[in-house]
DNA sequence: CTTGGAATGTCAACAAGGCTGACGTAAATT
DNA sequence: AATTTACGTCAGCCTTGTTGACATTCCAAG
C-alpha cells in the first residue's frame, strides 16, 4: 500500500485532499439518496427501516427472516418490529416453509408492493437523473468505487443480489 | 432531458435493473464507508454524530454554529446536544466572534484533533484501498455520479467546501 | 425416538440521535 | 427603542438500533 514510489505519475488522485472529498461526496450523496423515500414515509408510520425491508423483500420474494437479518445488519428484534407493524397493516404476508417449516418465507402483498412501487420509484428517479448526468463511464466508475468499498461479506450479499435476479 | 428516443445505443445502464443494482450498490457501500469510524467510536461516550461534527470542525476550522447547523441538516438541540459533549471532555472549543459577538466559532483542540485524525484515517484507510483498486477514471466517475445525486442545496455546500480548502 | 440445535417470535429495558415547541439572553440591526 | 439574529437549553417525543431472557416449533443426528 505504500508504494507511493513505485511511480509518481497517476496516483494524484490518491492524496489525502482527494480521499477528503470522496468522504464528503459521499456523506452529501447519501442524504440526497434517501431524501425522497423519507419524504415520502414521513406522515405515514413507517420510516427507512420499513423502506429497507419491504425493499429487500420485493427484490428477493420468498426470502427468509434469517435471510433478511443477514442483508440488513440488525438484530431479529429489531427487524421484528419493523415486520410486525407490516404484517399488520396487510403490506407483508409470511408463508411457512414448505421443506422447512420453521422459516417464514417473506411476499409483499398487493398494498405492499403499490407502497414499495411508489418509493422506489422516487428514489430510480433520482438515480436515473444522476445517470443520465453522468454517462455510462461514469456509472461504470461509480459501480466499481463503492463494490471496492464494501466489507468482504456485504459484497457477497451485493453480489448474490446482483446476480440471483438478473 | 428526456430524449430517451434520441437513440437507443448506450442508453442500456438507465434499465431499472441498472438503477436498482445502483441502489442497492449506495446501501452496502455506505455500510463500509461508515464501519470503521464506528467500530473506533463504540466504547467511548461517541456516535457517528460526534464523528461528523469533528470532520466538518476540522474540514473548515472557525466555522460557527450556525453554518455546522446548515451542513449537518439537523436542528440546532440535537446539534447542541453533540457539540456540549465535545466542550466538556475537550476535544473542541468554542471562541467568540471579533466582528459578531453572538456568532461561537468552533475549533478542535490538540486532543480532538487526535481523535479526528484516528478516525479520518480509518476512513481514507478504506478509501484509498477501494480507489486504489478502482483506478482513476472510475474514481472520477464515482465523483461525478455521486455529485449528480445530491439535491442542490447540498451540492453547493459541497462544492463550497470542495473548493474552499484546496 | 429422543434430544440438541436452528429458525423464529416476543417481552422488557435501554441508548443514540433525530424531532418539535417554548423560552431566555446577548448582540447586531433597523 | 424595537426587532431580528445567533445561540443555548429544558422538556418531551419518535424511530431504530442494542442486549438479555425465554418460548415455540421443527429438523436432524445420535
Amino acid at each position: 500500500m505504500a508504494d507511493v514510489k513505485s511511480g509518481d505519475d497517476s496516483l494524484l488522485f490518491l492524496t489525502d485532499e482527494n480521499l477528503r472529498k470522496g468522504i464528503e461526496a459521499m456523506f452529501f450523496a447519501y442524504r440526497g439518496f434517501t431524501s425522497d423515500p423519507d419524504r415520502i414515509l414521513q406522515g405515514m408510520d413507517y420510516g427507512r427501516a420499513h423502506h429497507r425491508a419491504v425493499h429487500f423483500i420485493q427484490r428477493a420474494p420468498g426470502t427468509t427472516v434469517g435471510n433478511l437479518l443477514d442483508i440488513l445488519g440488525v438484530t431479529k428484534q429489531s427487524l421484528n418490529r419493523v415486520l410486525r407493524s407490516l404484517f399488520d397493516d396487510g403490506l407483508v404476508e409470511a408463508r411457512v416453509g414448505r421443506q422447512d417449516r420453521r422459516e417464514r418465507h417473506l411476499y409483499l402483498t398487493e398494498k405492499g408492493a403499490a407502497l414499495e412501487r411508489s418509493l422506489s420509484d422516487a428514489q430510480r428517479a433520482r438515480m436515473r437523473s444522476a445517470y443520465r448526468a453522468a454517462g455510462p463511464v461514469a456509472v461504470a466508475g461509480f459501480r466499481t468505487v463503492l463494490e471496492a468499498m464494501m466489507d468482504d461479506t456485504q459484497r457477497r450479499q451485493y453480489t448474490a443480489l446482483k446476480d440471483g435476479s438478473t
